[in-house]
DNA sequence: ACGCCAACTTGGAACGATCTAGGAGACTTC
DNA sequence: GAAGTCTCCTAGATCGTTCCAAGTTGGCGT
């Protein structure tokens, strides 16, 4: 697997225009301490004169509106409509002590068949947490020695709590926020710790891959054979235990129509051989897009079509995925 | 280009043991109430009362170490080390007015070559933002209406500036942005429009062209050919004209040796074939690593070696560069 | 009419940092 | 040695929100 040579650094160019432009432009506000008072962002305090009542009426508007009585609610609600209110975030993070923040630490490009599974995660953290009052912040932290970027986060109050992505590598970062009462949620199952307690959510793989062969009885086909990882893979054991459970739902039989293998295309497209010449299956559901990838290999040169003749399901969906005719 | 069947969705399995683990973890403080004093992180005030100093002597230790005699900044240091002391983000926030945050829209999985180098910079950014006190806040916001999700963390002074990453769509954001008065960074240079004068930062793409050319000159060629896009691409004439630079400054001819076509692998294979054919050339630099995927197709069906017969450059690294044999 | 209860509203205090103005001390200078 | 100067440090005020305890109003029953 040779690699293009290529340059050996990206170099960035700036524009000369501008200096330092974010350092700067945090600190213009002495300039018009003149003024009677800076005409920055309605307060709470603006509110609340606006709409002749106090503060503490108005914060209740916003955090508990059961607490007003409707006329006075609609008034102060007018009142936040047009001043365009919004409270300050700090000064909210001061009082409550807490930074209404998750961290989420930033890991580069962990190439793979993970990674688009992983984006998608992430999007939908970022576009659900709002609706929570929270937001995510990236930060580079080390895998090995939570020290390095948890540590400042959590002792500065900066973030209320983690998001650990990587919790099938031992995770040291695991331990260390538990044994500091550092909440956090693990995106992955703690495959080797049967008796973690810890909040997880994961891609329920069995799940998929059931949903998967389903599809496939559904359009048919009963040979359908699975091509997965090594048994010791607790993910890859996972997501066949669908398959098997879909295919006996349906009491069809399995025997002979299992391999597992590496999960690389060669080893994906020497199974895919074996399997072909043996079980004769019309389907392949496979425990990834890489595996995949090998059966589409092996069919194309024995000169079957893929989703004519054969049908392929592959799983995490990467970028591969979508480029593989 | 037909899509593997998979999945219509990767459904999620939450740990049944822990139920909304994130926001029950951010009000546990009231317990504690009843104490005198909540034995959380220590404080300005307790570093000061441990140092025999005043609040605002610490705070200059912290901010402006220079306007402390030695022997009372050694002194205060050793506090600060001793009692673990680093400032409360959000009062910070408070009185500067200023989040110390940058805001970064989170753009999922914008497939194409750019993403292994959006990736990169988004790690660089993320890594260093800390050392200019600053961290990266990602939220969802909608590329061509940004008044939904820019405008609430404006106004509730989350950020204090964002990085743009997709000015070149015509970016309503950045008129948006400049209107109010926002500061803000575009990630890529504003091709449409030379005028405009904000901030950016991008990728020199002729400077890295000219690397990758001058890295074949000094390995001995003299015929390098390039393969780039259309015309009217001002990225692909950007590059270009470091591959220029670099042949002219070695006094090389470039005539006959440049292409410009689609950004397809079957237009730089067909590219690869012609310049093959009429120019000789002994090795290729493409804009993109889809066109050198082209080059690369080509020589295989002629029985040329990559890297021994005939060497390829690609640009941008997409992740598909390290796969390609 | 009176009292009472509930619902609603109120002003003061607090979160923990930074800014401002001014005070204390040591050092020069005539 | 006293006045002037400089350096270093201190105390109070402040950012905008939420918590707290007490105040006010209205409605209801008798």
């Amino acid at each position: 697997m040779a690699r293009l040579p290529t340059p050996p650094t990206n170099p960035l160019v700036t524009n000369p225009l501008v200096k330092k432009p974010l350092i700067e432009a945090s600190l213009p506000r002495k300039a018009m301490a003149g003024a009677s008072r800076f005409s920055g962002p309605p307060t709470l305090s603006d509110v609340a004169k606006h709409a002749g009542v106090s503060r503490q009426t108005v914060s209740n508007a916003v955090n508990n509106p059961e607490l007003l009585r409707p006329t006075t609610l609609v008034r102060v609600q007018a009142s936040i409509d047009e001043l365009g209110y919004s409270p300050n975030r700090a000064a909210r993070n001061l009082r409550t002590q807490s930074s209404h923040l998750i961290g989420l630490r930033f890991s580069p490009a962990q190439e793979g068949t993970a990674n688009a599974l992983m984006d998608r995660f992430v999007h939908t953290l970022v576009e659900t947490s709002p609706s929570a009052g929270y937001h995510v912040l990236l930060f580079a932290g080390d895998q090995h020695d939570p020290e390095v970027g948890y540590d400042d986060l959590v002792r500065s109050n900066a973030v209320d709590a983690f998001v650990v992505t990587d919790t099938y590598l031992g995770s040291p970062q695991v331990s260390w926020l538990t044994e500091r009462g550092i909440p956090f949620v693990a995106f992955g199952r703690p495959w080797d710790h049967e008796d973690t307690s810890h909040p997880w959510v994961d891609v329920d793989g069995a799940a998929g891959a059931e949903m998967a062969t389903e599809h496939l009885l559904g359009r048919g086909h009963t040979r359908i054979a699975w091509i997965g990882w090594r048994k010791d893979s607790r993910i890859g054991e996972d997501r066949r235990s669908g398959w098997l459970r879909a295919m006996h739902g349906r009491g069809l039989s399995t025997s002979g129509l299992a391999s597992r293998v590496e999960d690389t295309v060669w080893s994906g497209s020497e199974a895919t051989a074996v399997l072909l010449d043996e079980a004769a299956p019309s389907a392949f559901v496979c425990a990834s897009d890489t595996l995949a990838m090998g059966v589409l290999h092996t069919l194309n040169h024995r000169g079957l079509r893929p989703g004519q003749d054969i049908a392929v399901v592959g799983f995490d969906d990467s970028q591969v995925a979508q480029v593989v005719p």
